[in-house]
DNA sequence: TTGAAAGCGCTACCAT
DNA sequence: ATGGTAGCGCTTTCAA
């Protein structure tokens, strides 16, 4: 009984021979050990939780998997629960996955809230400017790689485009264009949450790069600018962010800052299992760099000159 | 002991009086039952695992997140497992399941695979043609939705556009469309797979609406069109499939055609927790209807003759 | 190197 | 209506 717990698991003081044989027998058998009976015992379910705000939402698809790769390295399982949005919902999953007796919790907080877990070991994926961070994606640094490829390509001014100015994240992604442009281009910050601005007139007045912070809001762009005629990247060139699915499903194809997010995964589960496992040093918090890919949707300011056609000027 | 456990478990024969005490004295000191200890005890973790060939790509979020909740309502959590796209794979993603203890197994089959589960009751949500399905969408009904409304209003010409032939989901969609399209109205196929059509040509031969297997390709679609002056919907009528986020994110919002997502998790989740209660009666295998969204994509197919701009002709 | 036994926390049976 | 007790399958300590 013990010896096959023994040789099964490689912990203990077992002849290699035994080993052989008690494998091999248990092959046949189709045994394996309960993980019930396991956790029990050892007091660790090797499942860990995972809380995203809404699955449903471009970046965390590919999050999920990502964690689900590295757990899965280490032997962990991932349950998965849905915060709903919600700062409440968030909370209620947290309690669901404890007392399904998760061993830990990686959560992407819901914006604006700072779950509270204590019962149990958690790595917080969320900003560098959130005290509780333990792994972010860099948002400005990327901001930054966009801007200075647009300015490499020439481009002096700018239409800096986000969703909604209460996000951290779109925040910091606009923050570091304006690191980069400021002084050196000109710029202009909008928000769609004021309406969409009017990209004829934007170009009248001389803009040739708008950069977004989503692929989702570049392809938006993309798509009313050809409305009103703006051939993209010649008249104007728009840079995305995420590098979705989509960004090489739609012509033109999107240039995009891409988010490490196997890193970031990484690096979110090997703190938590350092944790679990009680190390004494755990990794520091820290920010996982993005990088950039030039596609179609950005090109060289000066072609601009040449498009015969115009926005119609105020 | 037993009388909490009874107490907390709402099973046994416990006053009213005893139940109260038990449960607001459970609160104040935060006691809540070991998943384990119960696991063990009861042969059931309360853990349904999951296995889809790759979150990353469309559909499968809306579906994790629909099975997710639906299993919460029941009780259940859910360990996500990743087919990785392949058959080996996906076998290997459900032995890792059931070693982890899960309940059962929901599985969404990768494309040509039939898993074989028997250590473990499992719902596998395929295709209605498919002998082990127990919950399917309707795709060939979708298809017809599609194809009837855009007969409806008007059109008469159509392109039906795919990635790849040998998908069964988008035989079966493009199988639908071709139902109701038969007789009486001219229609053509074409595959992605063996290079993307040239849409000014079709439209020059009045093609005057043009049906998808998925949003994304209705994307691809519509600015592989814009980009040739033709413009959406009045040249040309453009139905995508799916209802994915994008569609809406978009300019012109994309007409599509919607699965019932939520329906078929529900079936899905409540045929296994029916096979794990050990019900004699199991809910026979069944299909769930699609409906159908219009929007901005799409328009009467008259329209098109008052737009001056037009595919050169060959 | 091997094996016997205790006990993890719970539920289900049975006695009170 | 309540509570004592056996035992789920495992790991771990201790003895052989």
């Amino acid at each position: 009984m013990a010896t096959v717990s023994n040789a099964l698991t490689g912990k203990g003081r077992v002849s290699e021979n035994v080993i052989q044989q008690v494998t091999s027998r248990a092959g046949q058998l189709g045994y394996f050990p309960s993980a019930a009976g396991r956790a029990l015992k050892t007091g660790r379910s090797g499942i860990l939780g995972l809380v995203m705000p809404d699955i449903t939402q471009p970046v965390f698809p590919e999050f999920a998997q990502g964690v689900e790769t590295e757990a899965d390295k280490c032997g962990f399982g991932i349950l998965m629960a849905n915060g709903r949005g919600t700062g409440a919902g968030q909370d209620a999953a947290i309690k669901k996955l404890i007392q399904h007796g998760v061993d830990g919790i990686i959560v992407i907080p819901q914006r604006g809230t700072t779950p509270n877990i204590s019962a149990v070991p958690s790595a917080i994926v969320s900003t560098p400017g959130d005290p509780d961070n333990i792994v972010a994606a860099n948002h400005a640094q990327g901001g930054q790689l966009g801007a200075r490829a647009l300015l490499a390509l020439g481009h002096r001014k700018f239409l800096l485009l986000g969703n909604d100015a209460h996000s951290g994240v779109q925040k910091d992604r606009i923050g570091g264009m304006i690191d980069v442009l400021k002084g050196v281009a000109a710029y202009e910050v909008c928000w769609t949450s004021d309406g969409f601005p009017d990209l004829g007139q934007k170009h009248a007045h001389g803009v040739s790069a708008i950069m977004t912070v989503s692929d989702l809001l570049a392809l938006r762009v993309v798509t009313e600018a050809a409305r009103r005629g703006l051939e993209c990247p010649q008249a104007i060139s728009v840079m995305g962010f995420d590098d979705l699915p989509l960004a090489t499903a739609v012509r033109p194809t999107l240039s995009t800052i891409v988010p490490n997010t196997a890193e970031l995964c990484k690096r979110a589960v090997a703190y938590l299992a350092a944790v679990i496992r009680g190390d004494a040093q755990l990794p520091a918090p820290s920010v996982v760099d993005m990088t950039i890919v030039l596609r179609e949707s950005t090109g060289p300011a000066t072609t601009r000159l040449s498009n015969s056609k115009k926005g119609e000027i105020k």
